[in-house]
DNA sequence: AGGCGCTTGTGAAGACGTGCACAAATCGCG
DNA sequence: CGCGATTTGTGCACGTCTTCACAAGCGCCT
Protein backbone atom coordinates (compact mmCIF):
# COMPACT_ATOMS: atom_id res chain seq x y z
CA UNK A 1 0.00 0.00 0.00
CA UNK A 2 1.03 3.21 -0.88
CA UNK A 3 -0.49 4.84 2.01
CA UNK A 4 2.18 2.83 4.72
CA UNK A 5 4.63 5.26 4.62
CA UNK A 6 2.51 8.49 5.49
CA UNK A 7 1.24 6.51 8.26
CA UNK A 8 4.90 5.55 9.54
CA UNK A 9 5.89 9.38 9.46
CA UNK A 10 2.33 10.26 11.57
CA UNK A 11 3.16 7.62 14.07
CA UNK A 12 6.63 8.62 14.44
CA UNK A 13 5.53 11.92 14.84
CA UNK A 14 2.93 10.61 17.58
CA UNK A 15 5.61 9.01 18.95
CA UNK A 16 7.78 11.79 20.01
CA UNK A 17 5.27 13.28 21.38
CA UNK A 18 4.67 11.16 24.32
CA UNK A 19 1.91 8.65 22.55
CA UNK A 20 1.68 4.89 23.41
CA UNK A 21 -1.40 4.30 21.72
CA UNK A 22 -3.64 5.84 18.66
CA UNK A 23 -7.25 5.45 18.19
CA UNK A 24 -8.06 5.11 13.94
CA UNK A 25 -9.72 7.93 14.02
CA UNK A 26 -6.84 9.73 15.30
CA UNK A 27 -4.13 8.13 13.15
CA UNK A 28 -6.48 9.09 9.94
CA UNK A 29 -6.02 12.41 10.96
CA UNK A 30 -2.76 12.74 11.23
CA UNK A 31 -2.46 11.49 8.08
CA UNK A 32 -5.09 12.90 6.18
CA UNK A 33 -7.13 10.04 5.44
CA UNK A 34 -10.38 8.19 6.46
CA UNK A 35 -10.61 6.14 9.54
CA UNK A 36 -12.31 3.28 7.64
CA UNK A 37 -9.69 3.18 4.91
CA UNK A 38 -6.60 3.50 7.72
CA UNK A 39 -8.32 0.34 9.46
CA UNK A 40 -8.67 -1.38 6.42
CA UNK A 41 -5.50 -1.08 5.47
CA UNK A 42 -3.95 -1.84 8.43
CA UNK A 43 -6.34 -5.11 9.23
CA UNK A 44 -4.38 -6.23 6.05
CA UNK A 45 -1.03 -5.78 8.44
CA UNK A 46 -2.08 -8.54 10.74
CA UNK A 47 -4.70 -7.26 13.18
CA UNK A 48 -2.37 -4.95 16.18
CA UNK A 49 -5.40 -2.95 17.15
CA UNK A 50 -7.06 -3.28 21.06
CA UNK A 51 -10.75 -2.41 20.37
CA UNK A 52 -11.99 0.01 22.76
CA UNK A 53 -8.25 1.36 23.07
CA UNK A 54 -6.71 1.69 19.47
CA UNK A 55 -3.14 1.05 18.17
CA UNK A 56 0.05 0.91 20.39
CA UNK A 57 2.31 3.03 18.25
CA UNK A 58 5.83 1.37 19.16
CA UNK A 59 4.01 -1.84 17.69
CA UNK A 60 3.11 -0.40 14.37
CA UNK A 61 5.87 1.62 13.77
CA UNK A 62 7.50 -1.77 13.61
CA UNK A 63 4.98 -3.65 11.73
CA UNK A 64 5.05 -1.24 9.20
CA UNK A 65 8.88 -0.73 8.86
CA UNK A 66 9.21 -4.48 8.34
CA UNK A 67 6.59 -4.60 5.81
CA UNK A 68 8.16 -2.26 3.86
CA UNK A 69 11.77 -3.71 4.53
CA UNK A 70 12.92 -0.82 6.31
CA UNK A 71 14.74 -3.21 8.98
CA UNK A 72 17.41 -3.16 6.69
CA UNK A 73 18.96 0.16 6.39
CA UNK A 74 18.81 0.33 2.50
CA UNK A 75 21.84 1.54 0.37
CA UNK A 76 20.88 3.93 -2.39
CA UNK A 77 23.09 5.11 -5.24
CA UNK A 78 22.58 8.63 -6.90
CA UNK A 79 23.64 8.98 -10.35
CA UNK A 80 23.90 12.69 -11.75
CA UNK A 81 24.95 15.27 -9.25
CA UNK A 82 23.69 18.37 -10.94
CA UNK A 83 21.58 21.32 -9.48
CA UNK A 84 19.06 18.84 -8.02
CA UNK A 85 21.58 16.10 -7.42
CA UNK A 86 23.48 18.77 -4.70
CA UNK A 87 20.19 19.17 -3.15
CA UNK A 88 19.30 15.71 -2.53
CA UNK A 89 23.07 14.12 -1.59
CA UNK A 90 23.04 16.91 0.81
CA UNK A 91 19.25 15.92 2.30
CA UNK A 92 19.47 14.41 5.96
CA UNK A 93 15.62 13.78 5.55
CA UNK A 94 16.70 10.13 3.84
CA UNK A 95 19.14 9.03 6.64
CA UNK A 96 16.26 9.48 9.03
CA UNK A 97 13.96 7.67 6.75
CA UNK A 98 15.58 4.48 6.59
CA UNK A 99 18.09 4.95 3.78
CA UNK A 100 21.67 5.65 3.39
CA UNK A 101 23.27 7.12 0.29
CA UNK A 102 26.27 4.53 -0.36
CA UNK A 103 27.32 6.49 -3.41
CA UNK A 104 26.88 9.46 -6.00
CA UNK A 105 28.20 9.10 -9.58
CA UNK A 106 28.31 11.70 -12.51
CA UNK A 107 29.48 11.90 -15.90
CA UNK A 108 31.33 15.15 -15.95
CA UNK A 109 34.77 14.60 -15.07
CA UNK A 110 35.23 18.01 -13.66
CA UNK A 111 32.78 16.76 -11.16
CA UNK A 112 33.98 13.30 -10.42
CA UNK A 113 36.29 13.60 -6.97
CA UNK A 114 34.04 16.58 -5.41
CA UNK A 115 33.12 15.73 -1.99
CA UNK A 116 29.49 16.31 -0.50
CA UNK A 117 28.20 15.90 3.03
CA UNK A 118 31.13 13.50 3.26
CA UNK A 119 30.81 11.60 0.08
CA UNK A 120 33.38 11.55 -2.87
CA UNK A 121 31.39 11.99 -6.19
CA UNK A 122 32.81 8.71 -8.33
CA UNK A 123 32.43 8.38 -12.06
CA UNK A 124 29.52 6.72 -13.67
CA UNK A 125 31.95 3.73 -14.83
CA UNK A 126 32.79 2.78 -11.81
CA UNK A 127 29.23 1.46 -10.98
CA UNK A 128 29.87 -1.66 -11.24
CA UNK A 129 32.85 -2.07 -8.85
CA UNK A 130 30.77 0.07 -6.78
CA UNK A 131 28.13 -1.66 -6.53
CA UNK A 132 29.99 -5.07 -6.08
CA UNK A 133 31.04 -3.72 -2.80
CA UNK A 134 28.16 -1.48 -1.27
CA UNK A 135 25.38 -3.59 -2.21
CA UNK A 136 23.16 -0.81 -3.48
CA UNK A 137 19.40 -1.59 -3.40
CA UNK A 138 18.04 1.77 -5.10
CA UNK A 139 18.92 3.89 -7.70
CA UNK A 140 17.88 7.74 -8.35
CA UNK A 141 18.54 9.15 -11.29
CA UNK A 142 18.69 13.13 -11.40
CA UNK A 143 20.74 13.36 -15.14
CA UNK A 144 19.19 15.04 -17.82
CA UNK A 145 16.63 13.30 -19.50
CA UNK A 146 18.73 12.38 -22.55
CA UNK A 147 20.90 10.58 -20.20
CA UNK A 148 18.30 8.85 -18.02
CA UNK A 149 17.55 5.74 -20.04
CA UNK A 150 21.02 4.87 -20.70
CA UNK A 151 21.90 5.58 -16.86
CA UNK A 152 18.90 3.18 -16.02
CA UNK A 153 20.58 0.80 -18.45
CA UNK A 154 23.75 0.58 -16.29
CA UNK A 155 21.43 0.66 -13.05
CA UNK A 156 20.13 -2.05 -14.35
CA UNK A 157 22.73 -4.47 -15.67
CA UNK A 158 24.32 -3.63 -11.85
CA UNK A 159 21.20 -5.39 -10.36
CA UNK A 160 19.66 -2.85 -8.99
CA UNK A 161 16.13 -3.44 -9.40
CA UNK A 162 14.29 -0.44 -8.09
CA UNK A 163 14.97 2.86 -9.32
CA UNK A 164 13.80 6.58 -8.37
CA UNK A 165 13.79 8.73 -11.57
CA UNK A 166 13.83 12.42 -11.63
CA UNK A 167 14.09 12.89 -15.09
CA UNK A 168 11.00 14.09 -17.50
CA UNK A 169 11.19 10.71 -19.16
CA UNK A 170 9.54 7.39 -19.59
CA UNK A 171 12.18 4.69 -18.42
CA UNK A 172 12.07 1.18 -20.61
CA UNK A 173 13.46 -1.22 -17.89
CA UNK A 174 13.06 -5.26 -18.09
CA UNK A 175 10.39 -7.20 -16.23
CA UNK A 176 11.34 -7.52 -12.25
CA UNK A 177 12.50 -3.72 -12.23
CA UNK A 178 10.18 -1.27 -10.51
CA UNK A 179 10.74 2.56 -11.38
CA UNK A 180 9.26 5.70 -10.42
CA UNK A 181 9.16 8.56 -11.39
CA UNK A 182 9.29 12.43 -9.74
CA UNK A 183 8.17 14.93 -12.17
CA UNK A 184 7.67 18.13 -11.14
CA UNK A 185 6.41 20.06 -13.55
CA UNK A 186 3.76 17.56 -14.22
CA UNK A 187 2.77 18.44 -10.43
CA UNK A 188 2.66 21.75 -11.43
CA UNK A 189 0.51 20.92 -14.28
CA UNK A 190 -1.96 19.79 -12.45
CA UNK A 191 -2.42 22.52 -9.85
CA UNK A 192 -3.04 24.43 -13.19
CA UNK A 193 -5.70 22.23 -14.38
CA UNK A 194 -7.31 22.96 -11.10
CA UNK A 195 -6.86 26.51 -11.36
CA UNK A 196 -8.28 26.35 -15.13
CA UNK A 197 -11.52 24.39 -13.93
CA UNK A 198 -11.87 26.30 -10.79
CA UNK A 199 -11.60 29.82 -12.63
CA UNK A 200 -13.58 28.18 -15.59
CA UNK A 201 -16.57 27.44 -13.17
CA UNK A 202 -16.99 30.66 -10.63
CA UNK A 203 -16.45 33.04 -14.08
CA UNK A 204 -19.80 30.50 -16.05
CA UNK A 205 -21.99 29.27 -12.68
CA UNK A 206 -24.25 27.58 -14.41
CA UNK A 207 -24.60 28.07 -18.06
CA UNK A 208 -22.26 25.40 -18.70
CA UNK A 209 -20.00 27.27 -20.85
CA UNK A 210 -17.61 26.13 -23.60
CA UNK A 211 -17.28 22.72 -24.22
CA UNK A 212 -14.40 22.58 -23.02
CA UNK A 213 -15.75 23.95 -19.28
CA UNK A 214 -18.55 21.33 -19.64
CA UNK A 215 -15.59 19.17 -20.15
CA UNK A 216 -13.64 19.80 -17.27
CA UNK A 217 -16.47 20.01 -15.20
CA UNK A 218 -18.06 17.07 -15.48
CA UNK A 219 -15.00 15.05 -15.57
CA UNK A 220 -13.37 12.85 -13.02
CA UNK A 221 -10.93 14.80 -11.36
CA UNK A 222 -8.79 11.65 -10.00
CA UNK A 223 -4.74 11.97 -9.47
CA UNK A 224 -4.45 9.99 -6.49
CA UNK A 225 -3.90 13.11 -4.23
CA UNK A 226 -6.61 15.51 -3.31
CA UNK A 227 -7.19 17.98 -0.80
CA UNK A 228 -7.74 17.74 2.62
CA UNK A 229 -10.70 20.30 3.95
CA UNK A 230 -10.66 21.44 7.48
CA UNK B 1 -6.92 13.94 -15.70
CA UNK B 2 -3.52 13.16 -14.03
CA UNK B 3 -2.28 11.26 -17.36
CA UNK B 4 -2.74 14.83 -19.43
CA UNK B 5 0.73 16.20 -18.56
CA UNK B 6 2.70 12.79 -19.45
CA UNK B 7 0.73 12.81 -22.64
CA UNK B 8 1.76 16.47 -23.23
CA UNK B 9 5.66 16.21 -22.92
CA UNK B 10 5.56 13.25 -25.01
CA UNK B 11 3.99 14.89 -27.87
CA UNK B 12 6.34 18.00 -27.55
CA UNK B 13 8.96 15.18 -28.14
CA UNK B 14 7.51 13.54 -31.29
CA UNK B 15 6.71 17.24 -32.53
CA UNK B 16 10.37 17.95 -32.51
CA UNK B 17 11.60 14.66 -33.77
CA UNK B 18 9.07 15.86 -36.89
CA UNK B 19 6.02 14.34 -36.29
CA UNK B 20 2.76 15.48 -37.54
CA UNK B 21 0.52 12.79 -36.76
CA UNK B 22 0.25 9.82 -34.25
CA UNK B 23 -1.92 7.10 -33.59
CA UNK B 24 -2.94 6.10 -30.77
CA UNK B 25 -0.89 3.38 -30.07
CA UNK B 26 2.69 5.15 -30.83
CA UNK B 27 1.43 8.26 -28.33
CA UNK B 28 0.05 5.16 -25.63
CA UNK B 29 3.95 3.41 -26.19
CA UNK B 30 5.48 7.11 -25.42
CA UNK B 31 3.41 8.06 -22.87
CA UNK B 32 3.66 4.26 -21.00
CA UNK B 33 0.10 3.51 -21.14
CA UNK B 34 -2.45 1.51 -21.96
CA UNK B 35 -3.71 2.63 -26.04
CA UNK B 36 -6.96 2.07 -25.27
CA UNK B 37 -7.02 4.51 -22.00
CA UNK B 38 -5.58 6.87 -24.08
CA UNK B 39 -7.96 6.90 -26.28
CA UNK B 40 -10.60 7.18 -23.83
CA UNK B 41 -9.21 10.23 -22.07
CA UNK B 42 -8.39 11.86 -25.23
CA UNK B 43 -12.13 11.05 -26.42
CA UNK B 44 -12.91 13.31 -23.27
CA UNK B 45 -10.84 16.36 -24.87
CA UNK B 46 -13.65 16.12 -27.75
CA UNK B 47 -12.46 13.69 -30.30
CA UNK B 48 -9.63 15.04 -32.27
CA UNK B 49 -8.53 12.15 -33.77
CA UNK B 50 -8.62 11.12 -37.87
CA UNK B 51 -9.65 6.80 -38.30
CA UNK B 52 -6.90 5.25 -40.37
CA UNK B 53 -4.75 8.13 -39.68
CA UNK B 54 -4.41 9.15 -36.05
CA UNK B 55 -4.04 12.38 -34.23
CA UNK B 56 -2.98 15.66 -35.12
CA UNK B 57 0.08 16.43 -33.08
CA UNK B 58 0.17 20.01 -33.22
CA UNK B 59 -3.33 20.05 -32.28
CA UNK B 60 -3.19 17.75 -29.65
CA UNK B 61 -0.80 19.96 -27.88
CA UNK B 62 -3.18 23.50 -28.20
CA UNK B 63 -6.31 21.25 -26.80
CA UNK B 64 -4.31 19.27 -24.12
CA UNK B 65 -2.20 22.43 -23.16
CA UNK B 66 -5.50 24.95 -22.83
CA UNK B 67 -7.82 22.48 -20.68
CA UNK B 68 -4.32 22.60 -18.16
CA UNK B 69 -4.52 25.94 -18.01
CA UNK B 70 -1.53 26.57 -19.61
CA UNK B 71 -2.24 29.33 -22.46
CA UNK B 72 -1.58 31.61 -20.15
CA UNK B 73 2.17 31.29 -17.93
CA UNK B 74 0.95 31.14 -14.35
CA UNK B 75 3.43 32.64 -11.98
CA UNK B 76 4.75 30.30 -9.08
CA UNK B 77 6.32 31.23 -5.72
CA UNK B 78 8.55 29.95 -3.96
CA UNK B 79 8.96 29.94 -0.36
CA UNK B 80 11.88 28.60 1.51
CA UNK B 81 15.23 28.77 -0.12
CA UNK B 82 17.20 26.21 1.25
CA UNK B 83 19.21 22.85 -0.48
CA UNK B 84 16.09 22.00 -2.43
CA UNK B 85 15.01 25.42 -2.95
CA UNK B 86 18.56 26.36 -4.55
CA UNK B 87 17.81 23.27 -6.79
CA UNK B 88 13.85 24.43 -7.66
CA UNK B 89 15.03 27.99 -8.70
CA UNK B 90 17.94 27.06 -10.87
CA UNK B 91 15.78 24.61 -12.90
CA UNK B 92 15.08 25.99 -16.29
CA UNK B 93 12.74 22.77 -16.72
CA UNK B 94 9.77 25.45 -15.37
CA UNK B 95 9.90 27.77 -17.65
CA UNK B 96 9.68 25.39 -20.64
CA UNK B 97 6.83 23.81 -19.33
CA UNK B 98 4.40 26.97 -18.91
CA UNK B 99 5.96 28.21 -15.70
CA UNK B 100 7.27 31.27 -14.32
CA UNK B 101 9.04 31.62 -11.15
CA UNK B 102 7.87 34.86 -10.06
CA UNK B 103 9.28 35.57 -6.74
CA UNK B 104 11.66 33.68 -3.88
CA UNK B 105 10.82 33.93 -0.33
CA UNK B 106 12.74 32.32 2.83
CA UNK B 107 12.64 33.92 6.52
CA UNK B 108 16.06 34.13 7.36
CA UNK B 109 17.70 37.16 6.75
CA UNK B 110 21.17 36.20 5.74
CA UNK B 111 19.26 34.64 2.59
CA UNK B 112 17.21 37.54 2.05
CA UNK B 113 19.09 39.72 -1.10
CA UNK B 114 20.36 36.79 -2.20
CA UNK B 115 20.00 36.51 -5.98
CA UNK B 116 19.64 33.30 -7.65
CA UNK B 117 19.40 33.04 -11.30
CA UNK B 118 18.05 36.64 -12.02
CA UNK B 119 15.69 36.64 -8.83
CA UNK B 120 16.13 38.45 -5.45
CA UNK B 121 14.90 36.15 -2.77
CA UNK B 122 12.99 38.50 -0.27
CA UNK B 123 11.64 37.91 2.89
CA UNK B 124 8.25 35.86 3.41
CA UNK B 125 6.67 38.92 5.55
CA UNK B 126 6.63 40.41 1.68
CA UNK B 127 4.47 37.94 0.38
CA UNK B 128 1.48 40.29 0.61
CA UNK B 129 2.85 42.97 -1.35
CA UNK B 130 4.29 40.65 -4.03
CA UNK B 131 1.48 38.60 -4.25
CA UNK B 132 -0.36 42.09 -5.39
CA UNK B 133 1.98 42.68 -7.74
CA UNK B 134 2.54 39.61 -9.50
CA UNK B 135 -1.00 37.84 -9.22
CA UNK B 136 0.56 34.73 -7.94
CA UNK B 137 -1.42 31.10 -9.27
CA UNK B 138 0.86 28.82 -7.59
CA UNK B 139 2.65 28.46 -4.05
CA UNK B 140 5.61 25.96 -3.98
CA UNK B 141 6.93 24.86 -0.09
CA UNK B 142 10.12 23.74 0.65
CA UNK B 143 10.25 24.70 3.87
CA UNK B 144 11.41 22.26 7.09
CA UNK B 145 7.94 20.41 8.19
CA UNK B 146 7.94 22.47 11.05
CA UNK B 147 7.11 25.84 8.74
CA UNK B 148 5.19 24.66 6.36
CA UNK B 149 1.78 25.04 7.85
CA UNK B 150 2.51 28.22 9.03
CA UNK B 151 3.72 29.35 5.22
CA UNK B 152 0.60 27.18 3.70
CA UNK B 153 -1.87 29.61 6.10
CA UNK B 154 -0.28 32.98 4.53
CA UNK B 155 -0.18 31.56 0.91
CA UNK B 156 -3.70 30.87 1.44
CA UNK B 157 -4.23 34.25 3.11
CA UNK B 158 -2.59 36.35 0.04
CA UNK B 159 -5.25 34.42 -2.43
CA UNK B 160 -2.94 31.16 -3.56
CA UNK B 161 -5.41 28.28 -4.35
CA UNK B 162 -2.75 25.83 -5.68
CA UNK B 163 0.06 24.66 -2.97
CA UNK B 164 2.52 22.28 -3.84
CA UNK B 165 4.58 20.95 -1.15
CA UNK B 166 8.00 19.15 -0.21
CA UNK B 167 7.93 19.21 3.30
CA UNK B 168 6.97 15.82 4.85
CA UNK B 169 3.80 16.41 6.54
CA UNK B 170 -0.25 16.84 6.14
CA UNK B 171 -0.89 20.20 5.33
CA UNK B 172 -4.51 22.05 6.21
CA UNK B 173 -6.21 24.06 4.11
CA UNK B 174 -9.56 25.10 3.64
CA UNK B 175 -12.03 23.93 0.68
CA UNK B 176 -11.32 25.14 -2.54
CA UNK B 177 -7.64 25.30 -2.33
CA UNK B 178 -5.31 22.31 -3.72
CA UNK B 179 -2.46 20.90 -2.59
CA UNK B 180 0.09 18.15 -3.67
CA UNK B 181 2.64 16.65 -1.74
CA UNK B 182 6.26 15.25 -3.17
CA UNK B 183 7.88 13.51 -0.55
CA UNK B 184 11.13 11.70 -2.05
CA UNK B 185 11.34 9.48 1.39
CA UNK B 186 7.91 7.95 0.84
CA UNK B 187 8.92 7.54 -3.02
CA UNK B 188 11.98 5.19 -1.54
CA UNK B 189 10.02 3.80 0.79
CA UNK B 190 7.42 2.40 -1.76
CA UNK B 191 10.37 1.06 -3.47
CA UNK B 192 11.65 -0.54 -0.55
CA UNK B 193 8.45 -2.28 0.10
CA UNK B 194 8.69 -3.94 -3.42
CA UNK B 195 12.26 -4.89 -2.64
CA UNK B 196 11.45 -6.54 0.05
CA UNK B 197 8.11 -8.63 -1.23
CA UNK B 198 10.50 -9.50 -3.93
CA UNK B 199 13.01 -10.80 -2.13
CA UNK B 200 10.62 -12.28 0.04
CA UNK B 201 8.87 -14.23 -3.10
CA UNK B 202 11.85 -15.45 -4.40
CA UNK B 203 13.27 -16.74 -0.84
CA UNK B 204 9.89 -18.76 -0.29
CA UNK B 205 8.75 -20.04 -4.30
CA UNK B 206 5.38 -21.62 -2.80
CA UNK B 207 4.94 -22.30 0.73
CA UNK B 208 3.47 -19.18 1.98
CA UNK B 209 6.14 -18.46 4.50
CA UNK B 210 5.11 -15.91 7.26
CA UNK B 211 2.02 -13.78 7.32
CA UNK B 212 3.58 -11.00 5.83
CA UNK B 213 4.74 -12.79 3.17
CA UNK B 214 1.40 -14.17 2.57
CA UNK B 215 0.50 -10.22 3.21
CA UNK B 216 2.70 -8.86 0.71
CA UNK B 217 2.06 -11.63 -2.29
CA UNK B 218 -1.19 -11.60 -1.91
CA UNK B 219 -2.48 -8.22 -1.72
CA UNK B 220 -3.03 -5.10 -4.31
CA UNK B 221 -0.22 -2.96 -5.11
CA UNK B 222 -1.59 -0.13 -6.50
CA UNK B 223 0.83 3.20 -5.87
CA UNK B 224 -0.44 4.83 -8.75
CA UNK B 225 2.33 4.32 -10.77
CA UNK B 226 3.72 0.69 -12.17
CA UNK B 227 6.74 -0.58 -13.93
CA UNK B 228 6.69 -0.56 -17.38
CA UNK B 229 7.92 -4.18 -18.65
CA UNK B 230 9.77 -4.34 -21.74
C1' DA C 1 -15.30 4.05 -57.77
C1' DG C 2 -14.57 0.29 -54.86
C1' DG C 3 -12.18 -2.46 -51.74
C1' DC C 4 -8.73 -3.02 -48.22
C1' DG C 5 -6.04 -2.04 -44.31
C1' DC C 6 -5.48 0.79 -40.55
C1' DT C 7 -7.08 3.57 -36.62
C1' DT C 8 -10.43 5.73 -33.77
C1' DG C 9 -14.24 5.78 -30.54
C1' DT C 10 -16.99 3.28 -27.35
C1' DG C 11 -20.00 -0.50 -25.12
C1' DA C 12 -19.63 -3.88 -21.74
C1' DA C 13 -17.44 -6.60 -18.27
C1' DG C 14 -14.50 -7.05 -14.75
C1' DA C 15 -11.31 -5.46 -11.17
C1' DC C 16 -10.45 -2.24 -7.84
C1' DG C 17 -10.82 1.28 -4.30
C1' DT C 18 -13.82 3.76 -1.08
C1' DG C 19 -16.84 4.68 2.62
C1' DC C 20 -20.87 3.54 5.40
C1' DA C 21 -22.69 1.22 9.01
C1' DC C 22 -22.83 -2.19 12.35
C1' DA C 23 -21.60 -6.36 15.09
C1' DA C 24 -17.97 -8.00 18.03
C1' DA C 25 -14.60 -7.11 21.42
C1' DT C 26 -12.27 -4.75 25.07
C1' DC C 27 -11.65 -1.62 28.97
C1' DG C 28 -12.95 1.03 32.98
C1' DC C 29 -15.96 1.86 36.56
C1' DG C 30 -19.50 1.37 39.78
C1' DC D 1 -19.53 -8.98 38.33
C1' DG D 2 -22.09 -6.50 34.95
C1' DC D 3 -22.85 -2.49 32.14
C1' DG D 4 -21.89 1.23 29.14
C1' DA D 5 -18.62 3.70 26.45
C1' DT D 6 -15.40 3.22 23.02
C1' DT D 7 -13.04 1.41 19.17
C1' DT D 8 -11.80 -2.22 16.00
C1' DG D 9 -12.70 -5.25 12.08
C1' DT D 10 -15.48 -6.11 8.08
C1' DG D 11 -19.67 -7.16 4.96
C1' DC D 12 -21.79 -4.67 1.58
C1' DA D 13 -22.94 -1.45 -1.88
C1' DC D 14 -21.50 2.03 -4.89
C1' DG D 15 -18.82 4.60 -8.02
C1' DT D 16 -14.54 4.68 -10.70
C1' DC D 17 -10.92 2.96 -13.55
C1' DT D 18 -9.16 -0.42 -16.73
C1' DT D 19 -9.10 -3.43 -20.44
C1' DC D 20 -10.89 -6.08 -24.21
C1' DA D 21 -13.07 -6.29 -28.33
C1' DC D 22 -15.35 -4.62 -32.19
C1' DA D 23 -18.12 -1.65 -35.23
C1' DA D 24 -17.68 2.64 -37.73
C1' DG D 25 -14.90 5.78 -40.33
C1' DC D 26 -11.07 7.32 -43.12
C1' DG D 27 -7.47 7.29 -46.65
C1' DC D 28 -4.91 5.03 -50.10
C1' DC D 29 -4.18 2.11 -53.88
C1' DT D 30 -5.78 -0.13 -57.74
N1 LIG E 1 16.74 21.07 -10.59
C1 LIG E 1 15.48 20.82 -10.33
O1 LIG E 1 14.90 21.43 -9.44
C2 LIG E 1 14.75 19.80 -11.07
C3 LIG E 1 13.40 19.74 -10.89
C4 LIG E 1 12.67 18.77 -11.56
C5 LIG E 1 13.31 17.91 -12.39
N2 LIG E 1 14.60 17.98 -12.57
C6 LIG E 1 15.22 17.02 -13.46
O2 LIG E 1 16.29 16.42 -12.81
C7 LIG E 1 17.32 16.18 -13.72
C8 LIG E 1 18.55 16.87 -13.25
O3 LIG E 1 18.30 18.24 -13.12
P1 LIG E 1 19.45 19.23 -12.72
O4 LIG E 1 18.84 20.57 -12.59
O5 LIG E 1 20.19 18.70 -11.57
O6 LIG E 1 20.37 19.20 -14.02
P2 LIG E 1 21.93 19.49 -14.09
O7 LIG E 1 22.26 19.69 -15.50
O8 LIG E 1 22.27 20.55 -13.11
O9 LIG E 1 22.61 18.15 -13.59
C9 LIG E 1 22.69 17.02 -14.36
C10 LIG E 1 23.93 16.26 -13.95
O10 LIG E 1 23.91 14.97 -14.55
C11 LIG E 1 25.21 14.69 -15.04
N3 LIG E 1 25.13 13.72 -16.12
C12 LIG E 1 24.82 13.93 -17.42
N4 LIG E 1 24.84 12.79 -18.11
C13 LIG E 1 25.18 11.82 -17.25
C14 LIG E 1 25.38 10.43 -17.37
N5 LIG E 1 25.19 9.80 -18.51
N6 LIG E 1 25.72 9.75 -16.27
C15 LIG E 1 25.90 10.38 -15.10
N7 LIG E 1 25.72 11.69 -14.92
C16 LIG E 1 25.36 12.42 -15.99
C17 LIG E 1 25.75 16.00 -15.47
O11 LIG E 1 27.17 15.97 -15.48
C18 LIG E 1 25.20 16.94 -14.41
O12 LIG E 1 26.07 17.04 -13.33
C19 LIG E 1 16.85 16.70 -15.06
O13 LIG E 1 16.31 15.63 -15.80
C20 LIG E 1 15.77 17.64 -14.68
O14 LIG E 1 14.78 17.71 -15.68
C21 LIG E 1 15.36 18.91 -11.93
N1 LIG F 1 16.91 18.69 0.11
C1 LIG F 1 16.23 17.70 -0.42
O1 LIG F 1 16.71 17.02 -1.31
C2 LIG F 1 14.88 17.38 0.05
C3 LIG F 1 14.32 16.21 -0.37
C4 LIG F 1 13.04 15.87 0.05
C5 LIG F 1 12.35 16.71 0.88
N2 LIG F 1 12.91 17.83 1.30
C6 LIG F 1 12.12 18.69 2.15
O2 LIG F 1 12.11 19.97 1.63
C7 LIG F 1 12.14 20.90 2.68
C8 LIG F 1 13.34 21.77 2.52
O3 LIG F 1 14.50 20.99 2.52
P1 LIG F 1 15.91 21.66 2.46
O4 LIG F 1 16.90 20.58 2.38
O5 LIG F 1 15.92 22.69 1.42
O6 LIG F 1 16.00 22.35 3.91
P2 LIG F 1 16.86 23.62 4.26
O7 LIG F 1 16.93 23.67 5.74
O8 LIG F 1 18.12 23.59 3.51
O9 LIG F 1 16.04 24.85 3.74
C9 LIG F 1 14.91 25.30 4.37
C10 LIG F 1 14.77 26.80 4.11
O10 LIG F 1 13.50 27.24 4.54
C11 LIG F 1 13.68 28.47 5.21
N3 LIG F 1 12.58 28.67 6.13
C12 LIG F 1 12.42 28.15 7.37
N4 LIG F 1 11.27 28.58 7.91
C13 LIG F 1 10.70 29.39 7.01
C14 LIG F 1 9.50 30.13 7.00
N5 LIG F 1 8.63 30.11 8.00
N6 LIG F 1 9.22 30.86 5.91
C15 LIG F 1 10.06 30.88 4.88
N7 LIG F 1 11.20 30.19 4.83
C16 LIG F 1 11.52 29.45 5.89
C17 LIG F 1 15.00 28.36 5.89
O11 LIG F 1 15.54 29.64 6.14
C18 LIG F 1 15.81 27.59 4.86
O12 LIG F 1 16.44 28.46 3.96
C19 LIG F 1 12.19 20.11 3.96
O13 LIG F 1 10.88 19.99 4.47
C20 LIG F 1 12.69 18.78 3.53
O14 LIG F 1 12.18 17.76 4.33
C21 LIG F 1 14.17 18.19 0.89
Amino acid sequence: MARLPEYLRALHNLAETGHETVSSEGLANAAGVNSAKLRKDLSQLGSYGTRGVGYDVGLLIDQIEYVLGLTQRRAVALVGVGNLGHALAGYDGFASRGFRIAALFDADQERVGEEISGLVVRHVDELPRVAAEESIAIGVIATPAAAAQRVADQLVAVGVTSILNFAPCVLTVPEGVDVRKVDLAIELQILSFHEHRKASLTALPATGGSALTALSGGLAVSEGQEAIGT
